[in-house]
DNA sequence: TAATAAAAAGACATCAATGTCTTTAATGGG
DNA sequence: CCCATTAAAGACATTGATGTCTTTTTATTA
């Protein structure tokens, strides 16, 4: 419900990037999907996608990997959820009208749209840096149990 | 996002249904599926899933159909949620963990709580019946167009 | 009782999301 | 330059949601 496996495990992939690489390392895929319990092809795919979008950087070759750019910690979590849930995701109607819009509306139009609104603000002004301020030493843990 | 299209036709289905049916008479799947522009052998699944779950009633042969019973204009919006989406959809967590929780929680997890009880809350308190009250002409249409 | 009309049940098809494996390209280290 | 290591790309498999068709069951009605 609400969002796919894809976002959270992008989510946290990136969490754990972002995590892991300040000190200028690298971490492998073997690593994050090792440490996070992620499917490891699946991650794979994810984080290219992730990469090419800008939100993380990688190289190849021995020592290779991802790592944080300048623009990671400061990428909404909107950027995420467009990434791995499509654009138009926030404009279907729950009733599956296509026309359906605050002048024909639905009869759960109005109320739907308060709580996409308050999704789409809680994402746009939640950024990867916000969610790793909170700096408890079992994070990177968190995100591991599964 | 969100919901299912089952949840959608289900909820039209039932709309449509309760608005029809008040006299007495009965509608048939052709009518239901025709008049909403769903897929009528699917529509077809999900409406006897409702009929089960005591939502509706309906008969078979000739002049049977799907019809309103005692327990339809009172149905929580929630009931249909459950019998589509499944019981659990509540309680997964956005990053797809396991044992995400308030003692443990993802860095997500108190926002989403906050949307998932705004939904269930949302989905309680609503029943058909309320849908029904806001009695304008064109309430069926709206349920139509597609 | 026979014909018919409708839901119910079940088989099958399609598609997208998810998951796995193999091959290719890039690159750092020897 | 060669090798090992890693991401990237692409082929394929699996699964669940959605969609379609056929057969069966039930009930009305002529």
């Amino acid at each position: 419900m609400i969002f796919s496996k894809s976002f959270g495990y992008a989510l946290r992939g990136v969490l754990y990037v972002a995590r892991e690489t300040r000190s200028g390392k690298k971490v492998s895929l073997d690593e994050i999907a090792g440490h996070l319990r992620i499917p490891r092809y699946f991650l794979a795919k994810i984080l290219v996608r992730v990469a090419k979008a800008g939100i993380i950087d990688s190289s190849k070759g021995p020592s290779g990997g991802f790592f944080v750019n300048n623009k990671t910690l400061g990428t909404q979590l909107l950027t995420i959820v467009l990434l791995t849930e499509g654009t138009d995701q926030f404009k279907l109607c729950v009733l599956q009208l296509r026309k359906c819009n605050a002048r024909k509306p639905c009869p759960l139009h109005h109320q739907m749209e308060k709580v996409k609104n308050q999704l789409l603000e809680l994402f746009s002004v939640t950024t990867i840096g916000d969610l790793l301020k909170r700096d408890d030493p079992d994070f990177i843990n968190s995100l591991a149990i599964n």
